[in-house]
DNA sequence: CATGAATGAGATTTCATTCAT
DNA sequence: GATGAATGAAATCTCATTCAT
């Protein structure tokens, strides 16, 4: 979810550099781009002015295309926004996943993957704001409440991997319950979060985040 | 936020049990009235539509009064959230200091202070999508900003007054950082309400809160 | 039309000093006050806020009086604002007519004449403001068709009065026309009025009225 | 301003007559003539229903359209009603202008203008009235006063320039103050028409006018 | 007589969605 | 594929008027 220009424009260079494609192959391109573009739009758009007070029209200017066209791609409004929280979804698995993936010490992976999510309330602060608002929808729309369900359980499974790894090779407790600290940090990170973004005032981030890792360490560490 | 029936009140009752009132003083009873029935029906109407998808006229009849009457006792729409969103701050606050204020026992007051608060998903769960739903606000509106954080900061106020307490009374370590224990247990009660709330599924409730409970304990008991 | 305070009050006092007057004329009395009262405020209140954008309330609260109680002396808005402009007709009548009761010498009684109509719309331009919000009714409301015929026709039933008078003292042409002089003298008054209140950079007043002045008097004036 | 059909127009023939325009050029084409329906609708419903009882459904309607069009095509009513009002002065402006351009004499130029100035009350009666309508707003709207005051200017500089002219040619009095004549022309048009619009039984229209041209002549030409 | 709580019709405006071009 | 004109339902808010006290 990086900055974009506000006038992304140039469509059709953007779509005709494919070569030779059948008129079916085009299109799905086509498809495609717009659909990004769109929902891209859409994220600028309600990151900005709130889940409630975007329009259509809104999405429309700012994806640099008419109003009619979001309609050609989706169905109606909800299915967009259905898709932007999908794509969302998938993102920020990946980003957590990538950040990662190459490391091999598992003391080493698990700070740098509470440091990654501690991290998104600055780095992505937008995010967390569209997460709320999308949040608010899980009791009227499943869908939704399937996505945030999966981003939910992913952040949690992206660190019980982690621990269970480091169970493996010896570098955490054997009787460490992965699962239980896995939900603690997510909870933590929630928690901070969800506290943060209305005061950032309340307490020095920083200095908790770093307490809080120790004491999650201190529970899955063997004394040495 | 206890539950209401749906068509609520006769006028006459509610308002004649008073006895000989002069007329400001019968009027400003009934306003009083009136606005509190008038958020109820609000709380219970967004707790079941959702923050965005109710009309001033689900309030209205559900309140059994006419639309007219709820912008005669509010300026307007936000007005009325407002309202709501400071009563339901008061309500909770209230509810989270009665419920320790007797207790003597820091150790005890602790726990039930979390107790009540880890509970708070369960009791009063249309209470946490309504605070979610306001939530979202928090960018746009600066009122609504200053309530909530006046209620996040009071959940932390309320429990480092407590682990304060029970330092004095040394019953806890003299060398607890109140503050951050206070914003600890907060942190995990918000956090797992948010994990909670959109998937029940993900962990037993009961057994993770227990969990974390003897891991405070663990951070702020002396040792024997 | 002179000013009044903004809140006038005091209802009881203006009431209560009539001594011994049996019930029914002590209600015409109150009814009489009030409706001045009302009239009175609501002639403040359209000068300010303009014809379309006043309410019964905004009468209301100018008068110190409830909105209900507007009712209570009036059947509706409608009769509410005949009876002011009714007020406001007899008023202006009366104002001119004061002017120039007094004064023996034609010629001077019609220069006062016209110095009193010319000068209305500086001492009460707020008047003229009011005046013009009633013209744009008469096509919808007999009522204050008439009453707006009468006012007008008053106007030139005065002039002509004195300009009449003149001829018979034979300080005028015998040949005159009083009732074109008439018209003629209220068709500068209202239509220098008319491009004055719009713009008021326009021309110099005081200085064009002196030479329309001029003007009238050399066609009435037996020449010396 | 001429009468039209109470459901005016359809769309295609009004606009398919054009050949051959790109989409952009079409657009403009179609909101031009939307728009020009749309205030010609406005100016038909308020001299019926008076400028404070017409509804934007009103104007809907008449013009044949969605209420969401006139929406579509114009901020708000407001800004609908400076546009009209706009359109209202300088087809009168045009108007005037053009009963006088082809004619060389300044004596019969003046005489056509005055003419043509004191006919409006007959032949467009209906101005006469919307124009007193949107008088009324000069107070409260700084936009529809600059308006009133280029209306109102326009009159007296047009007559002014025949004046002006006329002096030149030596056709009237070198002496001739021409913007003190050019404004008693106008207060003359605009006096009368304030009295018969409200009475038009006041007095006989087409002779005062008479004897007023007259008048008017008598102060400008130079004796013979 | 006086109040102001209560009503409810109605007005403006917004906006998702459709559809002809 | 792309546009934006057009629709019409719906929402907020206003306000004259009524009526119980």
């Amino acid at each position: 979810m990086a900055q974009s220009t506000k006038k992304p424009a140039v469509r059709k260079e953007t779509v005709k550099k494919q070569v030779k494609l059948n008129r079916t192959q085009r299109c799905r391109q086509i498809a495609s781009v717009r659909k990004k573009q769109i929902t891209r739009a859409a994220y600028e758009v309600i990151a900005e002015k709130g889940y409630y007070n975007f329009t259509m029209m809104d999405i429309a200017k700012r994806a640099g295309v008419s109003s009619g066209l979001i309609h050609h791609y989706f169905k109606d409004k909800e299915n967009m926004l259905v898709t932007l929280l999908r794509e969302m979804q998938q993102d920020i698995r990946a980003k957590l996943e990538k950040a990662t993936e190459h490391i091999k010490d598992p003391r080493q992976k698990l700070d740098i993957f509470m440091n990654q999510a501690f991290d998104l309330v600055e780095s992505d602060r937008e995010y967390v704001y569209v997460i709320f608002d999308f949040l608010t929808q899980i009791k009227y729309n499943d869908r939704m409440k399937r996505i945030l369900t999966k981003l939910y359980r992913g952040y949690r499974d992206s660190c019980e991997a982690i621990v269970k790894e480091g169970i493996e090779k010896g570098a955490f407790k054997k009787t460490t319950d992965a699962h239980f600290i896995a939900t603690l940090v997510i909870t933590a990170f929630l928690g901070l979060r969800e506290q943060y973004i209305i005061d950032n005032t309340a307490f020095f981030y920083r200095e908790y985040t770093a307490k809080i890792k120790n004491s999650v360490f201190s529970m899955v560490l063997t004394k040495k």
